[in-house]
RNA sequence: GCGAUCGUAGCUCAGUUGGUUAGAGCGCCGGUUUGUGGUACCGGAGGUCGGGGGUUCGAACCCCCUCGAUCGCCCCA
């Protein structure tokens, strides 16, 4: 009786090789621009009391009413598995007392829940990068938190067909009244509308407005606009924030029609679309969200925040080939004999190169700042390349030779090294193939390639003495 | 939750009026050759044709159910 191998879940996905590459280039690029606009870090709970959802995100909305993986624990408590980061971040934002820190800017990232029909782009267990600033009343947090975002889609290289959709849902008394207003408006046509507006009239009326039905159409163009309802003072905060983005050099799209599904959002809402993903268009979006912690039993605490998905991300850094699986310097022992020896220069290359790296950067850094400070300017640009170092020593110990070779050139190796026993007459190094292109080379970039040069060097007439009989092997 | 397309070796796929032991490339394992390893060649392992049921003398190919993926709707990151 064969044993049946157990299948992965539906809407769960295993990440490997360049996928794998591409999700960490995006959580270390989250990690360092949020370092850079000083947010902290926090990790929260994956699961938490089903109220702590179901209450923040309004018992109406879809989210709570059908995505949400609840269970009762064996002590019979009904606990959720995080549909989104916002609702924890607010609970543990209440019960540590990390009031003291407000105006708080928090970032997180990691895995969330929901039961959807898993499509390209949205899976079931999904993840994404998450900033928040609790206790900030400011335009200039929202402001803030926009030109990280914005920031961040540059750094990550994928800014280029990517938009701000920006909009404002005015306070609780501007939406509400819009709210009213829309639904007067829209019953009167009712019967025209599409079934899916029809009853969205009675549980998100602001949906009808997003809708893609060409029934709808022609009813969404006519409707209240949100600009008529606001406030003297929501229409000066929206104010703040768009000049506010103008000052920091961040394009924004006015799209009065833009509404965010959570019942939570007031004044400022956004999304960042790209029309790269299908219909998954949006990779990052949030909005402020003035009454959320009231409804979690906190006082009144004005915040904004965004998310982004990382999946979705990923997959844009992907496109642009910009995550790279990093190239290699393979060591291989030419027979048993030569094992010991070949761990013992892999031991020491590995220590080596981190040093050698600050090294090389230090006297980069010397020739570049240190001669002239007029040349600032200029220098930057062309020393980005220097801190995007990524390689690796792989030491071999598979026991066919033709076969260690042949992986390592699939394996892209910049450097093959080969090592044999002390005696051996013919003990040699191989140089294969660098795969770096010219321009990376022209650049000076600071590959495995150069590295070893500098390595061999430093061995000198060392017991290895591996520069001597150097063999280079061209590209195809 | 609704609609559509699809599901054949580890990967990419071929395989129609349903008919003998289901194929290719790449990968994997072994070997030969090449003046020392980028080549070429030989051989081998590996497939419940997503799963279950049905129609039929006989189905990978037809029908039903089911699971999964993809695309769209809904919703959302």
């Amino acid at each position: 009786m064969a044993i049946e191998t157990p299948k992965a879940i539906r809407g769960t996905q295993d990440i490997f090789g360049a996928e794998a590459e591409a999700f960490a280039h995006v959580v270390e690029t989250f990690e360092r621009v949020r370092k850079l606009y000083r947010f902290r870090r926090a990790e929260m709970p994956v699961f938490e009391k089903t109220a702590v959802f179901s209450r923040s995100l309004g018992e109406t909305t879809d989210v709570v009413s059908k995505e949400m993986y609840s269970f009762d624990d064996r002590g019979g408590e009904s606990l959720t598995l995080r549909p989104e980061f916002t609702a924890g971040l607010a609970r543990a934002f209440l019960t540590n007392g990390w009031q003291q820190h407000a105006p708080l800017k928090v970032a997180t990232h990691g895995p969330l829940f929901r039961y959807e029909r898993p499509q390209k782009g949205r899976y079931r267990q999904f993840h994404q990068l998450d900033a928040e600033i609790i206790g900030a009343a400011e335009p200039q947090a929202d402001v803030e938190l926009l030109v990280m975002a914005d920031q961040l889609l540059h750094e990550l290289g994928i800014s280029d067909g990517v938009t701000l959709m920006l909009n404002t849902l005015g306070d609780a008394q501007s939406r509400e009244a819009w709210r009213a207003a829309l639904v007067e408006y829209f019953r009167a046509h009712a019967g025209s509308l599409s079934e899916d507006s029809q009853d969205r009239l009675e549980r998100n009326p602001l949906r009808i407005l997003d809708s893609k039905d060409p029934r709808d159409k022609p009813f969404t163009a006519d409707a209240p606009k949100i600009d008529d309802f606001l406030s003297g003072e929501a229409q000066d905060f929206f104010g703040q924030v768009t000049a506010g983005l103008k000052a920091a050099g961040v394009d924004y799209v006015r799209a009065p029609a833009l509404v965010r599904g959570l019942d939570y959002y007031r004044h400022t809402a956004f999304e960042f679309v790209t029309d790269r993903l299908g219909a998954q268009g949006t990779v990052l979006g949030g909005g402020r969200y003035d009454g959320l912690i009231e409804t979690l039993g906190g006082a009144h605490t004005p915040a904004v925040g965004w998310a982004a998905g990382i999946e979705r991300l990923a997959m844009l850094v992907a496109d642009a080939s910009i995550a790279r699986e990093p190239e290699a310097l393979v060591i291989l022992p030419d027979g048993p004999s030569a094992i010991l020896k070949a761990s013992a220069l892999a031991a020491y290359i590995r220590r080596r190169i981190p040093q050698l790296i600050k090294k090389i950067d230090r006297d980069r850094w010397n020739r570049d700042f240190a001669i002239d400070d007029a040349s600032i300017d200029g220098t930057f640009a062309d020393n980005d390349e220097m801190f995007g170092f990524a390689g690796g020593v792989e030491l071999s110990f598979k026991h066919n030779q033709r076969k260690q070779f042949d992986k390592a050139k699939r394996d892209r190796a910049s450097v093959i090294v080969t090592v044999r026993d002390d005696g051996d007459p013919s003990s040699r190094t191989m140089l294969v193939s660098s795969h770096r292109t010219q321009k990376d080379l022209a650049l000076g970039a600071l590959g495995m390639h150069s590295l070893w040069s500098l390595i061999e060097i430093e061995l000198g007439e060392s017991e290895y003495s591996l520069a001597r009989d150097t063999r280079i092997i061209l590209p195809e």
